[in-house]
DNA sequence: CGAAATTAATAGCCTTTATCTATCGCGGGA
DNA sequence: TCCCGCGATAGATAAAGGCTATTAATTTCG
């Protein structure tokens, strides 16, 4: 029965037979068998079913919430009882904006000297990204942008305010100041995140209200990338104060607050609500509890 | 594994493998094959076993504390998507102390209105009964106390407040007074609950901080064997104002508000927290809140 | 417009799982 | 000590679940 709910939403995330087969290691016509179980047991058609994949009925959608739930609580159960044989164990899978990305350390040192056995996978993924994933049960927790539309069913806690930099060389233009505004900014040529990104989409916005436009010489969505240009000295980007100083800026680089506004976006740690949690996602929420007041 | 998970409920209820499998519609060995399969997923005995059922092992009862929740999410499901489909219908199990009773009525009219598919099925219980048969999914609702001591994972709506009186002739001691106040109460020989009911308990304690004792002349579990002697006109009970209101009580009998002090007890509807709550428990929720005040 | 490709459903077969009946063996209580 | 109640085990059978191969229906593309 959990079986046939997991089929589900692995047809709900691939939007497709084969590929949900795959996904859950069984072959299309086992998924299409057991999708069909579901729906006779529900006595209703749950999946839009023309010549392919066409979406979920009314009914569907409901189920998946349903299926959602409850493969949920029997993952947590199972590792509930493992934690309580052999401590925390098991793979944490957190997704995290590339803005945060640099911060995840602050959290994952502390958890992993409490928890030697839990092992991390980290995605670097989009906020929008971050949030079906945690939908669909595919990551345990996410760091992401919290505080502006309300977020389906999970538990935030804040960490940290973002609040913006320009980086760049200090002989380059405005490279000697102590601040800059957002109007000045928006004169340079700047290296950012790809549009996708809603860091992008909120420097844009922030360019635009100055009187501005945002024009990049150069996108891409890994902030590594950004930052190795910016080292050169030779290119400029806009940056988060906490990734600029994780990463650890030396001369003759600097980060130049940016002001009028001072910005600031709240960045948080976001997990699925759910009484109780999986014992490792509850350490993760207390240890950010926990440094959260020190970032 | 759902099934599992409800074998293990029933062994939980009845404490016992060959009842419980009754009670799955399965045999003795299937049943007991079905917990093994359990123990063997999450690799932890989960049942002390003796020659016979000794109980559960700690992670027996926390993956206790899982089914509960994925065997009630999963039934939700199926009668959520009933709904959808067929309007409310099905069959809604309630639980009632015996003092409620006579109220319980008071909701399943207007909500027989609304919703004619649905059918009842009303059981007289203690305050105790009524905790465990939700906990256990054998309930989809309770009427009984509130606000003593918490109860675990329920909602609770208060509908209204018990206060006592002394129902007796008029022509019988204490039968001609306005009000009598509990020291008076505790001279007159009563027709009472029996002392397992709360309601019973307590009264018992009412008269015993007012100096008396409880000498009930005759006890019973059935509040209608107890109405039914005071309407003799022989016999004295203390019952609920609402109780004795509700079932009509004509001269000569009399019920008498007893003072000193007025006690007064909070009764209220106590259903599973789950979110989303199943439509024929959401709806009567909705309906208790309605009338609450009107009580 | 027709051939090829894609996608999900169906058919037929096999393996695994689930369940039943019958029976065994351990303990507790008379 | 002897039952008797209880749960585990064995063996047989039914049901479910899964796979490969194929079909039917669209869509895509030459």
């Amino acid at each position: 029965m959990i079986d046939k709910l997991e089929f589900l939403l692995a047809l709900a995330r691939e939007k497709h037979f084969g590929r949900a087969a795959d996904a859950c290691g069984v072959t299309q016509p086992t998924l299409s068998a057991g999708v069909k179980h579901l729906e006779e047991q529900m006595g209703v058609l749950l999946v839009k079913r023309g010549s392919r994949f066409q979406g979920f009925t009314p009914e569907g959608d409901r189920v998946l919430e349903w299926a959602r739930r409850i493969v949920g609580d029997s993952r947590a159960m199972r590792e509930d009882i493992s934690a309580l044989r052999h401590g925390l164990s098991g793979r944490l899978r957190i997704a995290a904006i590339p803005t945060a990305l640099a911060m995840v350390a602050t959290i994952t040192t502390p958890y992993r000297d409490k928890h030697p056995n839990v092992q991390f996978t980290i995605y670097s993924r989009t906020s929008l990204e971050i949030l079906e994933l945690l939908e669909n049960l595919e990551i345990d927790a996410g760091i992401t942008y919290i505080g502006n539309e309300p977020i389906g069913r999970v538990s935030i806690v804040p960490l940290y305010q973002e609040h913006y930099r320009l980086v760049t060389s200090a002989d380059a233009p405005l490279g000697d100041r102590e601040s800059v505004t957002w109007a000045e900014v928006s004169q340079v040529p700047l290296c950012l995140l790809t549009p996708d990104m809603q860091n992008r989409r909120i420097i844009n916005r922030l360019l635009k209200s100055a009187g501005g436009e945002s024009r990049p010489t150069l996108e891409s969505d890994s902030m590594i990338l950004l930052f190795s240009h910016v080292r050169t000295g030779r290119w400029a980007s806009v940056m988060p104060e906490k990734i600029a100083q994780t990463l650890g800026l030396t001369e003759p680089i600097r980060a130049i607050p940016i002001l009028q506004p001072d910005a600031v976006q709240t960045i948080g740690l976001v997990v699925p609500q759910r009484e109780p949690m999986t014992p490792t996602t509850a350490a993760l929420v207390n240890e950010a509890r926990r440094i959260a007041p020190s970032l």
